[in-house]
DNA sequence: CTGAAAGCGCTTACAG
DNA sequence: CTGAAAGCGCTTACAG
């Protein structure tokens, strides 16, 4: 019925090239924009007509609701925050994706945010407010200023697989050194007596808190240990494998702080004509896929990453729903994988 | 000077726990709402004064524009869509970090978008829409149509490792035939005569064209060869090795879509007491990290993620910044590495 | 250099 | 069930 009537209208759309809003696709289904709104809010009373009408002109004109503008609006951007470091160890990237699936049954998105030694988290945050993220999972060092922060802010945070001992924060983590008491623990079943525990970098708190389970139970056992400082790295399991070869004399067992490691002990340690574990028993800690390869079979503690996803998801979108829900910290036990290493 | 006046004025802000706005920082500071609003803005041309007494206000309500606001007008989300497949090789997820670092130097970030088998590339491109990104990278399956909706769109698109040579898209890859005619040219030239090839997934157009520059090479040298169907993963390299080990004679080499492959390959073969690469060659194909370490010393082809992660950024703020601008091709080629399995 | 005003594309009481 | 209207927090001509 209406006629094409020119410009003069201030609800005519720009036709061409521009993208369709609701006012073009209520024009086209001859309802009200308020009535094309309600369409696409699940729970909205629409009669069938309208609703079929407004599918058909939506279909039409290609129109998708602007998420952008819906969050002005609402104040829900349903977008997450992803926190996480430059140089990740070898099981951290897959993290990402594998949250962005979880939280994508929710509907909700993960804007990713990558922290580097010289890029100040103080800025990276400046970013995350602007963007009105509904909460952030960080997997990244925060200063309990930076935790304060988001509190300030309203606006959940939970840590993934970092420690967070002193502040009251919800984390997400794996047992670090329950795993490697375990570890231990069966070396010592086994007869070992002289341990080389090769570490992980001094900034990890991970790395820091394996080192503890190491040391602790060793102790506990009244067993004679030695610490090298590493940093998670293939070379560094190398350089401290062969110092330890070069020495006057050779541990029952090497226990290293990440698989890799223990993986370059294992190379570093064949490559002296040294059989794994018949004269050196190595064990790891994460669980990655190349320490099942065959020529390693590694002996390790593995982190149950689907849980810890989980876990981590599910408790942001309690927070998220109610902010006031104190943290909370979620510590899941390895599973000890009976590699061939030990 | 101003009195703490009550909420008669409609610009008081709540100033209880709601993030502050650009008018909360301009009643504070004493100036307008677009004085503000300027202060923002690079470029803007505001006096030294001004723009003190606003920074000053700021920072007291930590006040942070809504990017989501000005999105809505601006039209510029400065959000880059990246949409990866579930399942990931090695290599990939390490891709969107180093992307996002990328693109962090010019402000834009990363909405993470994984597709499935299951869910429908339909619905993410919906969600795509919602999001009002700027852009999109790709490293997934896409129809020619779903090029086609972008297109329509007017949204910039970019394909990161994807084979698409009969679509007008844009693409940044690596010569995949190219570098595997290098590795069949340099065990050529060591004698090799016969061959094995471990392909990879046949829905995967990298692995065909990994195949494809294997047989036409091996042909060129009117040689021998067969193809045996993996699919990228370790097991299959595995299981298509045992069953050449388990058959009647053994090939001069082995010729691995990629790394994983060939590293399963090596594992194999070594463990049916075959030497590597006295008794039989191997090589790969990507460069991963895995395949450098000392058990292995992967012969391959790596690929040169950084040129490539910068040649899509760049191609895709290009064409951000003028959507007229052709699509383009860019294949770099591969760079040998000299391993010890070859 | 500055402020008043319009408008981006939605959601949501409100009245019918 | 439906429509008119206000408003989310910005940017940007426009006039001064």
């Amino acid at each position: 019925m209406e006629k094409n009537s020119g410009n003069n209208n201030k609800l005519v759309p720009q036709v061409s090239s521009k993208r369709a809003t609701s006012y073009d696709v209520a024009r086209l289904a001859g309802v009200s924009q308020s009535a094309v709104s309600r369409c696409f809010k699940t729970g909205a009373s629409v009669s069938v007509k309208t609703r079929e009408k407004v599918r058909k002109a939506a279909d039409e004109l290609g129109y998708q609701p602007n998420a952008i503008a819906r969050g002005l609006i609402t104040r829900r951007s349903n977008i997450v925050a992803v926190v996480i470091t430059e140089f990740t160890t070898l099981n951290y990237p897959e993290m990402t994706s594998r949250l962005n699936e979880h939280l994508a049954k929710h509907d909700i998105h993960i804007l990713l945010f990558t922290v580097g030694p010289q890029s100040d988290m103080t800025v990276v945050l400046d970013q995350i407010w602007q963007y009105q993220v509904d909460g952030i999972i960080a997997s990244a060092p925060f200063s309990e200023a930076e935790i304060q922060r988001c509190a300030k802010r309203g606006i959940p945070l939970v840590f993934y697989n970092r420690i967070c001992n002193d502040s009251a924060v919800s984390t997400v983590g794996c047992d670090h050194a329950e795993g490697v008491k375990i570890l231990i623990d069966r070396l010592v079943r086994d007869g070992a007596k002289r341990f080389v525990v090769l570490s992980g970098p001094d900034d990890s708190a991970v790395a820091r808190e394996r080192l503890r389970g190491a040391t602790e139970q060793i102790e506990l056992h009244r067993l004679s240990m030695s610490v090298l400082g590493g940093d998670y790295t293939y070379e560094s399991g190398v350089r401290l494998t062969q110092q330890v070869i070069d020495g006057s004399s050779l541990p029952d067992a090497f226990v290293c702080a990440n698989d890799v490691m223990a993986i370059a002990c294992i190379d570093t340690l064949r490559g002296a004509d040294l059989a794994v574990p018949e004269d050196v028993k190595v064990v790891g800690f994460d669980g990655i896929t190349v320490g099942q390869w065959h020529a390693y079979q590694l002996t390790t503690i593995e982190q149950p990453l689907d849980r810890m996803i989980e876990a981590t998801v599910s408790m942001l979108l309690e927070r998220i729903e109610d902010i006031t829900l104190p943290a909370e910290k979620r510590l899941f036990a390895g599973k000890y994988i009976d590699g061939a290493s030990a």
